[in-house]
DNA sequence: TCTAATTTGTACGTATGTATG
DNA sequence: TCATACATACGTACAAATTAG
């Protein structure tokens, strides 16, 4: 076992690589099916198990589906949802939703430091979006532009791997905020808390933008068992 | 294309989950060699082409290492960490401390409402080992008792997806504090800020103990670019 | 250089699930 | 309802490349 294993890259590994170049600049749009493996053994130029290799990788990281006796389809454009949605099944949500306090707290912190005024424009449009999506009864615009109204204050920290963070747990969280929605008697987290947080951070006030978070969240957490 | 896919678990799939249990477990150490594809054949019955696509799918996520000519090494414990190790390398320090205070302030939180007082004790033990390695220099045993002592407050959470990425990032963390040992002039984060939060969890002060998380991580963000 | 152990790549055959007419 | 086509799933066998000693 050398020190320096200068292993050339494994033709498998090639063909992954080529095969998320292909999801990754759109040539395999997502939720579509990718070409049949005889296709792609001939495309590739190679044979069936080293394909086959590829794409269970993919497909173990969540970027691919495979449907026997159908089709593989496109599932997402980057590998970290994969594991993210793994750790969203085998915890609970309340265990999952006090981490994520945990982050948007920091997040927030961050932000009162780090935002510019484009930042706060940007979190001031989504939110817009976010209550007249609510008031459209449009659920599935809501959801979206809540996320991405979090995914922007985590953007706007300036920690990349805490918006990296964000974007990658985008899905199951968008999931679930509809999922809530659809529960009896739950009318949206109050677009205020939205606000609070937003002038917090043009204040670059960190104990307001912290006191925020903590508050929405609470009120979140009291849905999740319901 | 039916929406509800209802698909059987596929063989390759349960290999794979097979194999994360061999590794999660503690069978299969770190570091260390997994037995030869002939024999995983034989012992797990299923043929070379999908124990290859289990162990493909394993590699891809960062647990295994697979050496040409060599044999297969376990290199992680969890997807988690493969995922970690690959953030780590990918980001600055600052960057992954500014994450952490997150992690570490929420952790702080819960423990001040789920510690028990047999989470308290162990962590009064380990914060007088970390003491009693510091007067006798031996920074590695007080890297670990340190860690070791953040990585109790994760389980006195009681949140055991807080608890998983502790352990998970733990082998960075680990190495980062000694590294930061060495440099000149570090005294060590001083003990009274691990005892203050020790003091605030007993007596179930939140403010307190997020306080005393927030004093102790400036502390040493301020040695991460000296 | 040689040998043994290991992973790598290829080819082919059969079985089984899915969609569609 | 049934039959057909298509796609993936799984298994076996053999030759090649790489590494350790």
């Amino acid at each position: 076992m050398s020190l320096t294993p200068s292993h050339r890259p494994a033709l498998a590994e090639e063909v992954t690589r080529q095969l998320r170049g292909m999801i990754q600049s759109g040539e395999w749009p997502l939720q579509e099916k990718i070409p049949a493996e005889p296709e792609l053994m001939a495309s590739l130029g190679v044979s069936r198990g080293t394909l086959r290799e590829a794409i269970k990788a993919l497909a173990h990281s969540g970027m691919l589906e495979v449907r026997r006796g159908d089709g593989t389809y496109v599932r997402a454009t980057s590998e970290i949802s994969g594991a993210a949605q793994r750790m969203y099944k085998e915890h609970t949500q309340e265990h999952v939703v006090e981490v994520r306090v945990g982050l948007d707290t920091q997040a927030a912190r961050l932000a009162t430091k780090h935002a510019t005024a484009e930042d706060i424009a940007a979190m001031r449009a989504l939110l817009q979006l976010r209550h007249d999506a609510w008031l459209a009864a449009d659920y599935p615009a809501w959801a979206r532009a809540d996320w991405d109204f979090h995914e922007r204050v985590a953007l706007a920290s300036g920690n990349p791997l805490l918006h990296q963070l964000y974007v990658s747990f985008g899905g199951v969280f968008h999931d679930d905020l509809l999922r809530q929605q659809r529960k009896a008697g739950f009318n949206g987290i109050p677009h205020e808390g939205h606000d609070e947080l937003a002038d917090a951070i043009e204040a670059r006030d960190e104990a307001a933008a912290v006191a925020s978070v903590y508050r929405n969240l609470d009120f979140a957490a009291e849905w999740i068992n319901k």
